[in-house]
DNA sequence: CCGTTTTCATACTGTTCGGTAAAATAATGC
DNA sequence: GCATTATTTTACCGAACAGTATGAAAACGG
């Protein structure tokens, strides 16, 4: 995973840093979701022309799989890192206040990718949606493994559906992703989120 | 609000029912979202030509505006009715039961309309996100306003903040109709429903 | 029958979409 | 310098987009 090849390569090196212009095009995917994004608004964010892109990239496509791999390590990195968490409550309190914290930087865009991206239906995206329920779906299935943990650990009361649980939580960062794209503002979804955590079981 | 006109019109008479037309078309921008649905989309489906709906319908923007006001006294009446209940638990039990048993129709697109149409984003369906996010607005101040009585009533505790409570109502449902387009399965949102309702304040 | 009115069907407008062909340019090893 | 290799630039491709001009067709009152 070295980005610094020993040996300079031999043709024309690149006039631009990958990294920054995928870095560019993720904050555009985020704020725009996939269709919503053209060629070129994403030529113009990233300073470089059309086929310099398709030559490093791929295509939009294979643009966005890794915009959003950069997205899910980067900035949605705070909801693997929650699993780890000592309680199913600890895990929950720190997804929510995750979500909420990272939705509140002004300087990011509102909601969330995954949601964002998922919901623009042209016939054309379809790969890309099911690229992000297959994301999704590993996710709730991460939690619910989680879950099931803390139910034999015991800081779950004993009939709990791991499942729906999963599923619930789910729900409420999905629920607070659409609010944030819609412009709630960081106080209100803070509330909401300390609302959720309060009634979380045990 | 009469359909049916005293006289016959002067003209040639229209060869399609603008209602089944209209209602062919609330499916498809339910099913794809705003810009995901072409005009030769529409026309397919509605069995016109292009000419005939920018006759009848005024355009894009208006005919969506127009499968807006028929989803939302349709499709979606429940989320209003549920206003009437005589408490808050209730208020929550019947939105939250009302649009899982709606996305469990297996007639009907998945999701929501509102939500699915809000966060499709090129820079030129700005008017309609505007639109549905004063009308997400609209909704969660008449589901305040609500909670706020139900608090001098007595049916929710007297601490209660009756604006986060309606924010949190709306983040599950609007969770809901996330995970719904993306394809989860009616017994799942119903089971997450009903966490939602078992974990209700009062 | 005729003139009027409205809708119908066909064909088209200019623009934008994602993607690419071709030549110029800048680095390499020799 | 020279051939090679990879990236740059400019220009373009066919398809799809929202929206429309035009004339034929179907109803009416007279």
């Amino acid at each position: 995973m070295k980005t610094e090849p020993p040996h300079p390569p031999k043709g024309r090196p690149r006039a631009f840093d990958t990294d920054v212009a995928l870095g560019r095009a993720l904050e555009l995917f985020w704020r725009q979701g996939y269709e919503g994004t053209s060629l070129s608004d994403l030529t113009a964010a990233m300073g470089i022309n059309r086929p310099s892109l398709y030559a490093a990239f791929g295509n939009k496509e294979q643009l966005f799989r890794l915009a959003l791999n950069r997205y899910l390590r980067g900035p949605a990195a705070c909801l693997g890192e929650a699993l780890r968490e000592p309680t199913a409550r600890k895990v929950a309190e720190r997804m929510l206040r995750g979500v909420v914290g990272q939705m509140s930087d002004p300087k990011l865009p509102k909601g969330c990718l995954v949601v964002q991206a998922a919901l623009s239906s042209g016939t054309e995206a379809d790969p890309i949606r099911e690229a992000l329920a297959a994301h999704r779906n590993e996710a709730r299935n991460a939690l619910r493994r989680r879950f099931e943990e803390a139910i034999a650990g015991g800081d779950l009361p004993k009939g709990t559906d791991a499942t729906s649980l999963a599923g619930y939580l789910m729900a409420v960062i999905h629920g607070l992703a659409v609010q944030s794209a819609s412009g709630m503002s960081p106080r209100e979804l803070q509330a909401i989120a300390e609302l959720a955590i309060q009634h979380w079981p045990a």
